[in-house]
DNA sequence: TAGGCCATCTGGTCCT
DNA sequence: AGGACCAGATGGCCTA
């Protein structure tokens, strides 16, 4: 094996080559933050993510927002119906299909005012059935998988989306005394603090939103990706890591396959070991998420 | 309950 | 000057 086919092995193989970027499980306070309490109501359903929350924060009108249902509990009950959960076919099939669910009005989106995320039924080409059966063995590779996302299109549609449902005239940042109003130590806190180091208070929540748009962006890319790797399973989840990694497996046995053998990188590597590395990868990531 | 994963906020740095 | 990008901090949810 060469050295980048070692290189690849150690990135599909090897935990520690991944530091966790945060300190997980540490919960500190922070004077210096002094930021709200976050009201992450995620389910148990997938993908683990807000798919509303900006909305939530910065369009009273959306439901499951502070002014239209008040209080926090009720975050859970809106993201039921605004996430499709990450390969659960059976919740597609309860809700019927992403036609059937009713979006909530969003007077704008990401692309014209940062921080409005769009969720998930406004992105058709991003959010189907999370997580897709392939068959992908050394005897059988199923190549004839076309569904790949254009993610480009999938923007280009999510954009449209949001224009044909944004009849409003542009919303201005909100501040943060609007929201949380449970939480009034923070929210006191927050109404206290006028200056972000050099930054006004505007500006600082105008690039936490084009911060969120930013992220969610790759988030987007990151389900783009998940729905173009082979998974072991229809729910089996992946997080963003074992994404990379099976990606990584997966695109060097499609090169191999291809007979490209990656400018002669992994040339000593066989296909059959590239498809072997790339089940033992996607086996391995999966029970690595089924551990915890 | 600890640890993993994630979304968000924040400040620093770099680029246009 | 302002936006993009990045990494650290924080806190919520989930699972073993």
């Amino acid at each position: 094996m060469t050295e980048d086919a070692n290189t690849c092995e150690r990135l599909t193989s090897s935990p520690e080559n991944y530091p966790s970027p945060t300190g997980q499980g540490s919960v500190k306070s922070n004077s210096l933050m002094d930021t709200p309490t976050r009201k992450n109501k995620r389910k148990s359903s997938e993908p683990r993510k807000r798919t509303d929350f900006s909305i939530k924060r910065f369009c009273p009108d959306s439901p499951g927002s502070a002014c239209s249902e008040s209080g926090k509990s009720e975050d859970a009950g809106s993201e039921d119906s605004v996430e499709t959960p990450r390969g659960n076919s059976d919740r597609l099939e309860q809700t019927g299909s992403s036609d059937s669910i009713s979006p909530p009005s969003v007077p704008h989106g990401m692309m014209f005012y940062p921080g409005h995320f769009p969720p998930a039924y406004l992105m058709p080409g991003l959010h189907p059935a999370y997580g897709r059966v392939h068959s992908f063995t050394a005897a059988g590779l199923d190549l004839s998988n076309n569904n790949i996302t254009n993610y480009d299109e999938s923007v280009h549609k999510l954009n449209e989306s949001v224009q044909l449902s944004n009849n409003e005239p542009p919303q201005t940042v909100q501040d943060d005394d609007n929201i949380d109003d449970d939480d009034n130590e923070s929210v006191s806190g927050r109404r206290n603090r006028k200056n972000y180091k050099n930054m006004t208070r505007e500006r600082r929540i105008e690039a936490n939103a084009r911060e969120r748009t930013r992220v969610h962006t790759i988030s987007a890319a990151f389900d783009a990706l998940r729905k173009a790797v082979p998974s072991y399973s229809y729910n089996q989840k992946l997080s963003k890591l074992a994404i990379l990694r099976i990606a990584c497996s997966y695109i060097m046995a499609l090169g191999k396959l291809a007979g490209d053998d990656l400018n002669g990188k992994v040339e000593n590597v066989s296909f059959a070991d590239c498809v072997d590395m790339c089940t033992s990868t996607i086996q391995t990531e999966g029970r690595a998420r089924r551990r915890h």
